[in-house]
DNA sequence: TTGAAAGCGCTAACAG
DNA sequence: CTGTTAGCGCTTTCAA
C-alpha cells in the first residue's frame, strides 16, 4: 500500500490539496463544513502529511536530539527516560547518541544533528571537550540548544544541573549528626565542576559543625569506580588516618570501600558510616544497603524538555535564548550505611 | 550564519548544483578535477546535504527507530547500547521510544516513526499486543522491521532472541552439578515464549539427570520483580517444600527469595542455591553475590543493526525479507548464591 | 472561503 | 563530462 499524500485526500473529497493543509493546520479561513469533512475523512483513513517535506517549509521536524557522554549508566539513562517520557506526550521523536565522552565525537554527533535539522539538541558536555564554537553553532542555526549536568557557564543558553554543593553538604551533615566527625571524602579530579561542587559542600558541613577540615582526608579517585573505591580506602588505611565516616564520590566507589573495610573486619555503619552518591540501583541491594544521595535524574529529564518548550516561545515571539540556570535539589536516602542506632 | 546549500556551493565554485550533487553520492561521471575542487571546498566549508531534502528523491532518511517496552531495565539498555554503537559507526541516527508495555501506545509510535520515514524500526513487542496488523504495515510502506526479544514467529521478518531455553538448560545443570536435587522455579506468566522456554530448560536438565519434576515446585510470577520473588518463595515455604536450589525468572526475583531464606535463617548457597537471570548490575553487588544468565544484551543490539544492514541489501536487490530467526547463546555467570564448595 | 501557483533543497533523467 | 529541467509533498502567499 502506497503512502496517502495531500492530494489523495483532497480530490477523494474534491477539494484543494490547499485547503486539506490548511485544516491540518487549523487555519482559520475553512468553512466549518469543509472542515469536518477533512478531519473526518482523514481520520478514518489514518492519514498525516509526510513531515520531512513539511520541514522544507516549516523548517521544524518535531525531533530533538539528546547526546549524552555514557549510556552505561544509570544517571544518562534515568535522564533519558524522562526526557522520552514527556517528548513522546507532546509528538516529539528522540533521537539518542553516545559521545562516548570524546570531543571529537561530540563534534561530529553535533554536525550531524544540525544536518538533520533536529528543533533541538539537550547535550551533556563530554569530559575533553574543550572548545565550544560547535555548542555556539547550534544557536547560529536558530536551534535550540539546552545543556545539563555537566555544563559551561559561559554559553548563553538554558542549562540544568543538580545542586551538587547543597546535597553534598546534606550528606556530610547526615554523618556528622550520625556522630561522625573524621570524615573521609572522596572525589573525582579537580576540574570537573561537579567535583568541585562536591568537595565544597562537605567543606561547608564541616565548617558548620566546627569539624576542623583535614586535607590528608580528601582523597581525588579520577574515575569514582569500585576499584578506585577500594583503593582509596586502602591508601587511607595504609596512611594512618582514623576515620569514622565516608562521603564517597558515587556508590560505586563506596562500595569498593566498604569491600575494604569489610576485609578489614570494620563494621559498616558502627566503625565507619558511609555515604555514596547517585542512587543507582545496586545502592539498595548492597549489604549493607547503601545511604546516598538521590540526583532525581528522572526529573531532570523531564524538567529538560519542559524548558526545550518554554524557549520555543521564546523563539516564536523573536526572544532571544533564556539563559537560565535551573538548578535541581538532590535528596538523601537514608539506608544501613550510615545509621548505626538501629 | 544560515545554512549552506548546495547551489552556495555551485555558484562559488562556479559550477552548477548538479555536478555538486552528483559529486556527493559518488556518481562516476564526474571528472576527477572537478570532483577534487568540490571535495575540497565542501571539506573546508564542512557542507553536508540537507537530509529533509534528499529524502523528497532518495526516500532514505539514515534514521532508524527503536521501540522497547521499557526503559527503566539493564536489558533494554544494553540492547540499545548495542545498536547505537553500531548505528553510529554507519552514519545513521536512533530514534528512540517507549511502549511502556501498551498496545495503544505501541501503535501509535509506530505510525508516528512511519510517518517521520525512518529506514527501519526495530521492536521488541509489548506484553499486551495481540494483533500485528501495525507491524504489516511496516513492511507494507517498504521500510524494514527487525523484531528482538519478544517476538511473534508468524511475521515475516527477521528476528533476534537469546536461546532461553539452553540459558535455562545451563542455569538449572550448573544448581543439580553443584549437588541440587530439589529445584524450585519461579516462571513470569504462561504466554510469554521467554517463560516457556526458560520452563522447558529446567524440564530438560531435570530430565537428563534423571530428576523426578514435581509440578508444585514451578510457581508463577507475572512480574517478576522482588516483591514477588519474596512472596514466590515464602509460598513454597509455607506449603512445606523441601528445595535445595532455586532457579529465578529474573535477578530480581532471585534477590527478593534471598531476602526471604535469609529471614527464615536459611544460608546462601549452604541451604539452598540461587540462580537469577539477566545479570543485571545489582547481581554482582548483593550479598551474596548473584550467580546469574547473562543475555549478552549488547551484543544482541549490534546484532540487530547489522541484520538492518543486510536486509537493506536484499531490498536493493528486490528481495523479500530474510524472515531469519538469529539466536544467540547466554552465557551463565558463576557467583556466591550458587557455589556451595567456596 | 477557496485554490492556483511558487518554491523549500535536493536528486534523477536527459539533452547537450 | 556538464548542466538544464522537472519534480519529491508540503505550506504559504495572493488573486479570485
Amino acid at each position: 500500500m502506497k503512502k496517502l499524500k495531500l492530494l489523495d485526500i483532497a480530490s477523494a473529497l474534491g477539494i484543494s490539496k490547499t485547503t486539506v493543509s490548511k485544516v491540518l493546520n487549523n487555519y482559520s479561513d475553512v468553512n466549518q463544513f469543509t472542515r469536518i469533512k477533512v478531519l473526518d475523512y482523514v481520520r478514518k483513513v489514518g492519514f498525516e502529511p509526510n513531515r520531512q517535506a513539511s520541514f522544507l517549509r516549516t523548517k521544524k521536524t518535531k525531533t530533538v536530539a539528546l547526546i549524552l557522554p555514557r549510556l552505561e549508566n544509570d544517571f544518562f539513562t534515568k535522564i533519558q527516560e524522562g526526557i522520552l517520557k514527556v517528548s513522546q506526550e507532546n509528538d516529539y521523536s528522540l533521537s539518542v547518541a553516545t559521545s562516548y565522552d570524546c570531543f571529537e565525537t561530540e563534534k561530529k554527533l553535533v554536525s550531524q544533528f544540525l544536518n538533520r535539522n533536529v528543533d533541538a539538541i539537550f547535550l551533556s558536555i563530554s569530559h575533553q571537550t574543550i572548545n565550544f564554537d560547535h555548542l555556539i553553532e547550534i544557536q547560529k542555526q536558530g536551534k535550540i540548544l539546552v545543556l545539563f549536568d555537566k555544563i559551561e557557564k559561559t554559553l548563553d543558553c538554558p542549562k540544568v544541573i543538580i545542586d551538587d554543593r547543597k546535597a553534598s553538604f546534606i550528606a556530610t551533615e547526615h554523618l556528622i549528626k550520625n556522630g561522625c566527625k573524621q570524615i573521609l571524602h572522596f572525589r573525582s579530579g579537580y576540574k570537573p565542576q561537579i567535583s568541585i561542587d562536591r568537595y565544597l559542600g562537605y567543606r561547608d558541613a564541616l565548617n558548620k559543625y566546627n569539624i576542623p577540615f583535614d586535607k590528608e582526608k580528601v582523597i581525588v579517585c579520577e574515575i569514582t569506580d569500585e576499584k578506585n573505591g577500594f583503593s582509596a580506602a586502602k591508601k587511607a588505611f595504609e596512611l594512618g588516618m582514623k576515620i569514622d565516616g565516608l562521603l564517597a564520590g558515587s556508590d560505586h566507589a563506596a562500595i569498593g570501600a566498604i569491600q575494604f573495610f569489610k576485609n578489614k573486619k570494620l563494621s559498616i555503619p558502627k566503625d565507619i558510616s558511609v555515604v555514596g552518591f547517585g542512587n543507582w540501583k545496586l545502592s539498595k541491594f548492597s549489604t549493607p544497603s547503601l545511604t546516598t544521595v538521590d540526583q532525581s535524574a528522572i526529573q531532570m529529564g523531564e524538567e529538560i524538555f519542559k524548558i526545550f518548550l518554554e524557549e520555543k516561545l521564546l523563539e516564536s515571539r523573536d526572544e532571544s535564548p533564556s539563559n537560565k540556570t535551573h538548578t535541581l535539589s538532590a535528596n538523601l536516602i537514608v539506608r544501613e550505611s550510615s545509621t548505626k542506632n538501629l
